[in-house]
RNA sequence: UCCCCGAUAGCUCAAUCGGUAGAGCGAGCGGCUGUUAACCGCUAGGUUGUAGGUUCGAGUCCUACUCGGGGAGCCA
């Protein structure tokens, strides 16, 4: 007998006989001679309805004990539902329970509601939830989504390392990869610790970006990106941070500011249209019971031209809204999380691409402009959760990076790679960060980034 | 890391002026019903986050710590 997943159950036409295996949701039992069994098997957002007749050999031994949780087995007939809720069901001719809980009084998934905080205690328990069960789905829609998109462009996916020996961006702290004996390193004659002795030889760390790898691939096969696993050992705690997380970082070659930017708009919508069309399901559940506005905004972000300006420009908007905000706007300081949020949320209403930042407060690698104030940078905003991405076109002139370099007082022997890509055959490109979960959240309305990675890993906790 | 708030039954919460612990859901048992957030009845379930302190007496007041939430910083 065909085993068909309850995604094509749910479509499947009465009279096809098939198996279906999944884990109960609910059971309800009914005098009638027959009880009620919502089986899901993450497939989709749905459960399908198993009836089970009491003349089963073990309905009373079995089928009446299936509490939530019990992973089972039903074979049978899908026939036409005569109830509310669902067109079809499998009108059940035998159920093999292949695996009991054992103490239903202690099943941390119990046929109620429960917090998001609670469930991230039972983090292996959780995916068996409704929206545990969507965020996945999402997740790999996305992802698929981002491997597509770029495919479909023809980039390719770079590999860049997770273990690293540069501090390059010198974006804040790094996790220290090592096998030196914690308690009692090796030693230098000066007393500090040996890093010679270290397992590669030097200091490293797990990497906090891969564009600078990636740069190096971009100035070879010209549309590549990163998707992989990034770490920051900052004490964030906030319902945006990870201390590991995944970032996408596409970088083109022969390519300035604005084309990074067309490509990031680009990128965003076909991301978003395939997620509404592809996942359908899950994104009325997260328009229902998360976020009512998910939906539209999305519609409304795929349909809608981005809003671009510049951030002299934005900074006279918000000094002109005649809103009050705790921070002060002022050319030459970084935009807080309420500036951009009334950016997004107020004045502008959709997603914003700031450009061309100051210099001071922007990285070493970004190009700098004509007016040798700013450079190009440019932050993707997003409505709530403010900065979505984050990139820039890359200083691809040596006499430029180095001034850079000099001004910032960073290590230039350190980037002796990075400087001979603008030595040898430089070329203009541009790139930048997506946070993967950043994506999630938004495409979901989710609150927290915790509830959108299967194990979210942040300070002082890394529980499973 | 900083500011604010919180921690009571398996879960979500209540408990008046400091006076000795309560509900809903879940679970177990029974009833009813082509049910679907099912419904009705009964039962069990507690070292009130941890460690101190004040008091005749602390879930309640004080101190420290741990964990969680909201906001901020850092950023993606």
């Amino acid at each position: 007998m065909a085993w068909l997943q309850v995604k094509d159950a749910a479509t499947a036409a009465p009279g096809t006989k098939a198996t279906i295996k999944g884990w109960v949701r609910t059971r309800r039992d009914s005098k009638a001679g027959l009880s009620f069994i919502a089986l899901h098997d993450g497939t989709c957002f749905d459960a399908f309805q198993i009836v089970a007749p009491a003349d089963l050999p073990n309905y009373e031994s079995e089928v009446q004990r299936l509490t939530s949780g019990c992973a089972v087995e039903a074979e049978g007939e899908i026939v036409a539902s005569q109830g509310k809720g669902q067109s079809v069901e499998l009108k059940a001719t035998a159920l093999r329970v292949v695996g009991w809980v054992d103490d239903p009084d202690t099943y941390p998934i119990s046929q109620k509601r429960h917090t998001f905080e609670y469930l991230r205690d039972v983090a292996h328990l959780r995916a068996r939830t409704n929206t545990f069960g969507a965020v996945a789905r999402v997740r790999h829609a996305l992802a698929m989504g981002v491997h597509r998109f770029f495919h479909e462009r023809g980039f390719y996916w770079v590999h860049t390392p997770i273990v690293t020996a540069s501090d390059c961006e010198g974006a804040g702290q790094m996790f220290r990869v090592s096998t030196l004996d914690a308690l009692n390193p090796a030693r230098t004659p000066e007393g500090g610790v040996d890093f010679t002795q270290d397992f590669f030889g030097r200091e490293a760390h797990l990497t906090v970006s891969g564009q600078l790898n990636v740069e190096t691939y971009c100035c070879a096969l010209s549309r590549v990106y990163t998707f992989g696993p990034t770490f920051r050992a900052e004490n964030s705690n906030t319902s945006r941070h990870l201390a590991e997380f995944w970032m996408i970082e596409p970088e083109i070659a022969f390519a300035n500011l604005a084309d990074n930017a067309d490509l990031a708009e680009a990128m965003l919508k076909h991301l978003f249209r395939m997620l509404l069309e592809e996942r359908a399901d899950d994104m009325a559940f997260f328009n229902d019971r998360i976020d009512n506005t998910v939906i539209q905004t999305l519609e409304h972000l795929v349909e809608t031209p981005f809003e671009r300006m510049t951030y002299t420009d934005a900074v006279a908007l918000l000094q002109k809204s005649g809103e009050t905000f705790e921070f002060p706007v002022e050319w030459g300081l970084d935009l807080q999380s309420e500036h951009e949020r009334c950016l997004t949320e107020k004045l502008v209403k959709k997603p914003v691409v700031l450009m061309n930042y100051p210099k001071d407060i922007k990285a070493f690698y970004m190009r700098m402009n004509e007016d040798g104030k700013t450079v190009a940078a440019m932050d993707v905003l997003a409505p709530r959760i403010g900065e979505i991405i984050g990139g820039s076109q890359r200083e691809e002139r040596l006499d430029m990076l180095d001034k850079r370099i000099d001004e910032m007082k960073l290590p230039k022997e350190n980037y002796w790679w990075y400087r001979d890509l603008r030595r040898y055959g430089t070329v203009p490109h541009a790139g930048f960060g997506l946070g993967f979960e950043r994506l999630i959240q938004f495409a979901t309305g989710m609150q927290n980034i915790r509830d959108v990675i299967p194990f979210p890993r942040t300070p002082g906790s890394a529980e499973f």
